[in-house]
DNA sequence: GGATAGGATGGGATACCATGGGATAGCATG
DNA sequence: CATGCTATCCCATGGTATCCCATCCTATCC
């Protein structure tokens, strides 16, 4: 599966339609819903997105985990009861519904950010000033990001050649 | 198999039907029974709602825990006792009957609140109220949502052979 | 530099969905 | 058996989302 990755802005035009990049469609060819999966973020003025294997995927979790956390089955009902299944038209758009785009502030534009296995949308310019002031901390407090080894046995074409 | 995301009002006529979402009905397809099933919440102002199948696998899981959780097997005669089965007229209606409706305080408007692999019917106000609520103290306490690990091609699954 | 393909955008036409009300069939009751 | 009530079907309507077609832009290739 591949991965959302760097950031794209749109036009939303006069009928709420948004075209959803090319490469972030590639990234969700051949799932079983030819669409995305949109929802308000809890924390921040933007939306989040996924594909819909990933919310299935927090569906199984969901069926797993909720006898042990009661907040966990709460937040993720939370989702489920937020989130919009939304296909995407012949030509790659989908129609934003308004409360979301009001959460987010957007527009005439929208920002389309990858964040790896999902992606958030935004007004540019919020995302601009965030990203401005998180590399501004950075350069303070320099941060250290840890991988976790990778799971890669021998004969995959890893090696470098 | 789909999963009921959104959350959609629809109203109540004065007959008492209401329209099932068409993206509901459309999660449903393809099961032997054309309509929904619901009974009341134990422990929320709410109805509970699911389609057949889901049904089924709550009958069979049941007689498997049986012998493992007494809890489990009287809250599922529970529900099975309290549970109508409506089908959907050819509009995509169903008839909600009285006392369901009173339970959740339902007079005009009806929320269908996907969960997943389930969903609820809400009175719109009280709902917004309780995701309010959910959604302030989510806010407080940033949410660490852990999905189990997706599903990588490769040699992840199931530790080390 | 020019041609081309894929992607993004705009707008009109159409099908689908939620809703309301009348007509009809099924059921229980007296 | 008659009567009244309820549930189901059928048709009509308004609004919206979806499709389809045309245009424009940009990155790419020759």
């Amino acid at each position: 599966m591949g991965l959302f990755l760097s950031t794209i802005i749109n036009k939303v035009d006069r009928k709420g339609r948004v075209s959803v990049p090319a490469q972030f469609r590639s990234t969700l060819a051949g799932q079983s819903f030819s669409g995305i999966v949109l929802y308000r973020s809890f924390t921040l003025p933007c939306i989040e997105g996924c594909g819909m294997d990933y919310m299935q995927r927090l569906s199984d979790s969901t069926q797993e985990l909720a006898a042990f956390s009661p907040e966990h089955e709460e937040l993720s009902s939370l989702i489920f009861a937020d989130s919009r299944p939304l296909p995407w038209d012949p030509e790659g758009r989908i129609l934003v519904p308004e409360d979301l785009l009001a959460h987010a502030n957007i527009t005439e534009t929208a920002a389309f950010v990858g964040k790896g296995q999902t992606f958030q949308i935004w007004e540019p310019g919020a995302h601009t000033a965030l990203l401005a002031d998180i590399r501004n901390r950075a350069q303070k407090s320099p941060p250290t990001l840890r991988l976790s080894p990778a799971p890669r046995p021998g004969p995959s074409n890893g090696g470098a050649p």
